[in-house]
DNA sequence: GGAATAACCTGGATGC
DNA sequence: TGCATCCAGGTTATTC
């Protein structure tokens, strides 16, 4: 499930090759994939082609590509399966492959950039460049004070620089929700999934149903510590793979599933302390964690 | 405005 | 073997 590493990796992956890379072609497989662009696949096609890419933009798991000359760009969400792959032109079709876009760049030559998604709920649009309202950079890999209107909403990833700590505890300090339902909430700190929700509060010892408010700012700084650990980690090992519902641009899996200490591993012995790591239901989804060493703790 | 929940979707795993 | 059901989960609309 691409988290933040694992939509870092993309970025990554994709901007050597299509930063200052001419749209060549568009070819629309799904029209599904373009949920987000209201007017449609021959919209999406014309308004692309012949247009130049200026950069490869990140924050939180949204990716958005600013068109040269222009206060539009390409957003990207891929939601729960989506993968954007680099293959070479004229390739054949990926399963699940949802648009195609042919790509000319001046040292790399022609190339196709894929969409593919499985469970569609991933998407493409063209969206508007808007100013970000603190003034910083909108994102990682573009220096400008502009975001894709589809992603101004959420909250800045705690790796960003401008990413406020002071404000993310004063913003816990009001919450009465559990720990864990904040730390999903894109809106107040993105990036953050299921996976590196449970990994992270695993490390720091909070318990996922904790309410928030009852943090100590103590216990706060010391979740915000291991969110930024957890998620540089991941970054380092490539992501999280546990089937082929993410790979980076060239199809590899990710390694950090081989690190996790609590998602995924109901009954097994907790790696710090030996008891065994319990599975919860959580709004639609499950929780992992260690009940003997993430004890629900009293206010304060 | 905050909080909670359902719906969207596909394919692998599981049970019968 | 074949069919039905469950489960995975990011985002958003809806309801309270």
């Amino acid at each position: 499930m691409p988290e933040l590493p694992e939509v870092e990796v993309v970025r990554a992956g994709l901007a050597p090759a299509i930063v200052g890379a001419r749209i060549a072609g568009v070819e629309v497989h799904d029209e599904r994939a373009l949920t987000r662009h209201a007017p449609g696949g021959a919209h999406f096609a014309r308004e692309l082609e012949g247009r130049r890419v200026r950069a490869a933009v990140r924050r939180g798991k949204f990716l958005w590509f600013p068109l040269a000359e222009a206060d539009t760009a390409i957003v990207a969400h891929l939601g729960m399966s989506g993968q954007m792959l680099l293959r070479s032109p004229g390739a054949p079709a990926e399963r699940h492959e949802r648009i195609r876009l042919a790509i000319e760049h001046p040292d790399h030559g022609e190339l196709a950039v894929v969409f593919a998604d499985q469970r569609t709920f991933g998407s493409l649009a063209i969206d508007d460049l808007v100013p970000t309202s603190d003034g910083a950079p909108g994102g990682f890999g573009d220096p400008l004070p502009v975001v894709a209107s589809q992603a101004a909403h959420i909250g800045r990833d705690p790796l960003d620089p401008a990413f406020d700590d002071r404000a993310f505890r004063a913003a816990l300090a009001r919450r009465r929700s559990a720990i864990k339902r904040v730390l999903l909430d894109q809106n107040l700190v993105s990036g953050i999934g299921n996976i590196y929700a449970d990994e992270s509060l695993w490390a720091a010892r909070i318990h996922p149903e904790t309410i928030a408010a009852d943090l100590s700012t103590r216990a706060v700084n010391r979740l915000l510590a291991e969110v930024r650990l957890v998620l540089q980690k991941a970054l380092a090992e490539g992501g999280t793979s546990f089937d082929a519902q993410y790979v980076n641009v060239n199809g590899q899996a990710g390694y950090f599933a081989h690190s996790l200490n609590a998602y995924g591993r109901t009954g097994e012995a907790c790696q710090r302390c030996g008891g065994p790591v319990a599975r919860v239901a959580f709004t639609n989804r499950s929780s992992h964690f260690c009940p003997r060493c993430q004890r629900k703790r009293r206010p304060g």
